[in-house]
DNA sequence: AATGAATGAGGGTTCATTCAT
DNA sequence: TATGAATGAACCCTCATTCAT
């Protein structure tokens, strides 16, 4: 039961966090001043340091804000019981969905290897990989039921979440492409590569 | 015939710049300082100077180290006989040879959008655009013909080049796999996602 | 009514640019830095820059702090009932007692040419122009109503304004001439230049 | 007897002495560098140090190349058979033809307060005062006989030396006024400021 | 006579962070 | 809650100068 006074507060965190994403997302963290968030949040410097601990703790928890609801979300899914097809695109789409929605958040840690605080890093380190093993579930779910070619499951999953993850990069809700539109090719391009009769005839590939 | 003097010149400027690519790679653009790559090379900073005209244009000089040996390398397999498959896959396999082993001149540019110098950025993303383009060629070519599926040009390209980019962020010459094998699996994976039948069923995909 | 905080911080500001002019004279802008200004006001480096945009900054707002204030004592003269004669005198005489007054802030710019900012640089072009063209209206008063010899005007302003700036150069509170007889000598010599009547007979001088 | 050798090195030395001055004129004294000096000569950095042994030495040869001429030119006015107008006349004439042909080299000391060695900074004010001592002379002269109104002599060399000295801020050779002009008209002003009858009546003056 | 390379001392500027009020 | 003021460590870059070749 969270009193009226804490609910603002929550609230005011909130804002703090999803504007400090927003410039870590567009001008790159190293580039983002603590300045620049306190403006734009119309507080000062010095004002800023009473909600936050520090610039690395602000990009942890921009990072926390939408970390644990994705892996929860994607956690619903793999438990479901849908074939492994269906929640593989499932997954896909509702990263996809995910992503261009929390476009700033989604991606502001750009390599967690520059963060300096150990501590901070390595539970990141770990979410992702918490998260990045559900997709990896699935696609053994999915060879071992004989729907999906038997790729390499790490392998595999370096290259799937490569390009999700890079959407983030090009994306923009004013662009060409709408979210949905994306996250349907992103599907199709992904179940082909699982496929397990390839269309493309093996004569026309290149011997190595 | 370059005289002695000029060949040791290009020399160590090579080495600087693989020098500085190097901390860039590993510690990002913005946490490296000139004095750390000075320091590796056992110069003073001041010294660098005599080099570099500052940092961002090292990064640029450092781009462009591999920019340009890219795009010919690229060119010359659109330009070969050889069939939309074939051609697709050596341009992959090359991608991620090069990537593998230039890792860290591969991505010093971790997002053009941060590069303050307009010169700079603009001519980067020339370059960058010159080279996804020559993919996007050969997949052009693979569709008209009717060996790929006819998927959307520029997403495809997207798709492709995000996986494909993102190798380095993973890549180690001591881990796990070795470039052969990423760059077989990756050409596999991709070929099947231009497949015209998709072995994977439509009855088993979600419904949007 | 300013808070009394806003007067604190308005009484530090002068100081600031008080001790930045007192060493600009001194030693002159270039060789003058930014960490001397700051030591002297028991400051550090950093700490400056809490007030100051910069050193060129600071040189603007030195300039600033006595031109506009320059200007307007001026133009109260020349919109006085005063003849042109006593105008000018009492131009040149207020223009020596503040020149010795302010005799940092005086002639901090050395010449505007060497600012790199234009912006900077056309600002103080416009208000030295300003200043000095009150002068030269003066001047063309006194010509047309037949007191004062018809000399170039722009001419005159050049050499009229050329020793009055050079006061600046020589002048110090201890030394052997007060303002008071220095502004007294000046004021004679130039009505001197100016007479219609030269003392000095023509035939005395040489002949080109 | 020179050698062909020695009248090549002694032109060579003449033309970066001259290189120099232009630059120090027209940048200033500090934000000239040596490199851009060696530059303009077609010179490298270091080599430039083989002609010279420094840059405040740059500078004091500079001085000099005019300094000595100057003077002697000015004593052979003073030591003529001239009358005391006269010789001012042909004093400032020179002096204003000389500033004016040689206008980088006129005035490359700013303020020879800040030149930090002590040896050279004591040897131009030697020569300065040697120089303006001989304008004094003229108007004590002038005074004695009776032509020159009874000034103060310290007092209207600093006058006189004032006015003079700035035309090299201002003057160029593409300019509004031929340095004929301005001699002309500044021998004017000046001996109308010595006037022992000034046309313009005390009356109109204003009372202290 | 000339140069390429290197140096080292600083100079201006930025910024995360702290703290009394 | 919020702020103004201050700090100090770093960072990028400049430049006069030196020296082996």
């Amino acid at each position: 039961m969270a009193s009226f006074r804490e609910q603002r507060a929550e609230e005011r965190k909130q804002q703090i966090l999803r504007t400090a994403a927003e410039l870590f997302h567009t001008k790159g963290y190293q580039s983002t001043t603590i300045e620049e968030i306190a403006n734009e949040l119309k507080l000062t410097k010095g004002s800023l340091y009473y909600y936050v601990n520090g610039k690395e703790d602000l990009l942890f928890q921009c990072h926390n804000l939408v970390a644990q609801s994705s892996i929860d979300r994607l956690r619903t899914i793999v438990d479901s019981s849908l074939n492994p097809g269906q929640k593989l695109s499932e997954a896909v789409r509702h990263h996809v969905y995910y992503e261009c929605e929390e476009i700033s958040m989604f991606n502001v840690i750009e390599k967690p290897a520059w963060i300096s605080s150990l501590e901070i890093r390595s539970q990141i380190l770990k979410q992702r990989d918490e998260y990045e093993s559900i997709f990896q579930q699935i696609i053994a779910e999915g060879i071992k039921s004989g729907v999906f070619a038997p790729v390499d499951l790490k392998l595999f999953r370096l290259f799937l979440l490569g390009t999700l993850n890079s959407i983030s990069r090009w994306y923009s809700p004013t662009g060409k492409y709408s979210k949905e539109e994306i996250a349907d090719s992103f599907v199709t391009y992904i179940l082909g590569s699982l496929s397990v009769n390839p269309g493309v005839s093996p004569s026309i590939r290149s011997t190595p």
